[in-house]
DNA sequence: CACTTCTAAGATACTAACATATCAGTCGCC
DNA sequence: GGCGACTGATATGTTAGTATCTTAGAAGTG
């Protein structure tokens, strides 16, 4: 319940730390998608002035985030399920092929133990209801096979236009409780990569991409206040409405 | 020879001026890699104060087109090959799935009409010897693909993080005068496309884009200084040494 | 001469105040 | 009552100046 104003330690770059902790508690469902935020209000609960609120802000809207209105206000970003649709695409078409490579080239004992060593550590996420731990870790196991091809900065890509595609996992995780499902998911992808199974490990892979968007229809009645709507007027609505923050 | 504090127009937002500005000499040369940029020069030169040219730079550093070190200086960043590589990588894996895509579906020939014309744009941009004309005809090209298939997020995603990849075309097109090798491979492209022919289609896509790192191979020696070095000590070097601007 | 310390210039990081645009609500006119 | 202009509150956009950090080079020391 420690608000996104916490301020708690602030050793490097003021600008950063505030960028940190907004981009955290947007992930985090703690600021809801369509909450305003004012660079005056958040400079003050922080006791800074406003520039680095602003720069985070800018670093936040590259990100999807957040969406800053010039003269008008800034807003937490709605949930915009064709942005996330397509970072899921695109995300598949990279992600399956490293997947292949790493599979065609000689299988890396190294990797293969870092990831089950990942895997148990998604366990002890599990056993500690640790949402954030379990999407770290989930996060670190698909890194570690980019990071095996040499990939690593094609992973940085992915990973920096998906935080729209973590705010929606975060939130499927909190209500359908699946963890167990992401693992065995990730306990047979990896299997078939020991087994150097290739069409196995690709249909598991997709099978785990995909299944966001399968929940992400449950979700869309009983969230709808918080996905962006096309086709409607786009400049009122949803987004303006005061929402209740249930955190601060 | 107009250098990069023009400033003939700045209807909207200043910010986003000096970011286009910056950002089209940059990929355009005109400012070379490892060039010290300051906040208070280009502030003094464009008759504004330092802060939009600060968000400018920091918007700038989030596509890879500038390196900014804390109390340091700011520069423009050099060359990286491996990064440059790595968003060829990524970019193939995604728009060989495109390409898949339009041809497996119904072909549209309203997009393929737009493509054409577009090939003839370029064709008109090699005749004035149009290197800027002939690299935006080049990605409305690519993007007319992507759009077709309702990928327009996709493309945008790429774009963004090709600002790097693009420097490096600009300086292959410049050299090597190969105009007429990328239209003709668009040709093939949009043939293949034409007779559904999705191996063919694929090859040359896959040639087309990997073109530019053989080409780097020549470029490296000659353009060495622009080129960023691992191995060595990452905070000296060529980034730090005066480079002869050649245009301002 | 080799090495350390000091210093001043100049870079980014940040603050505080001012400029400009937007919008909800109100006033006044019909 | 209905409708358009005005206005105050408040948002971001921009400016100018201060604070802090880094570094190159001078000065001092063995």
């Amino acid at each position: 319940m420690l608000s996104f104003f916490d301020m708690s330690e602030l050793k490097d770059g003021v600008t950063r730390q505030v960028y940190l902790t907004l981009r955290r508690d947007i992930l985090n469902w703690r600021l809801l998608p369509g909450r305003r935020l004012s660079e005056k209000d958040i400079a003050g609960r922080m006791n800074i002035s406003k520039t680095p609120v602003r720069e985070a802000f800018i670093k936040l809207q590259g990100e999807g985030l957040l969406e800053i209105r010039p003269q008008r206000g800034t807003y937490v970003s709605l949930m915009d399920m064709e942005q996330i649709e397509e970072v899921r695409f695109t995300r598949y078409c990279v992600e399956s092929t490293v997947l292949s490579l790493f599979i065609s080239s000689p299988p890396d004992e190294k990797t293969l133990t870092a990831m089950e060593a990942l895997l148990e550590t998604q366990e002890q996420a599990i056993a500690g209801r640790d949402v954030d731990g379990f999407v770290d870790s989930d996060d670190a196991f698909h890194r570690e096979l980019f990071l095996a091809c040499g990939k690593a900065r094609a992973w940085s890509f992915i990973d920096h236009f998906s935080a729209q595609y973590k705010r929606l996992r975060y939130l499927s995780l909190q209500n359908y409780l699946d963890f167990g499902n992401v693992l065995d998911e990730h306990r047979a992808i990896l299997s078939a990569c020991r087994r150097r199974d290739s069409d196995n490990a690709l249909r598991w892979l997709s099978r785990h991409l995909n299944k966001i968007l399968g929940e992400s229809e449950h979700l869309r009645e009983k969230f709808s206040v918080y996905i962006k709507k096309y086709g409607e007027i786009q400049d009122s609505g949803a987004a303006h409405t005061p929402i209740p923050t249930h955190g601060a």
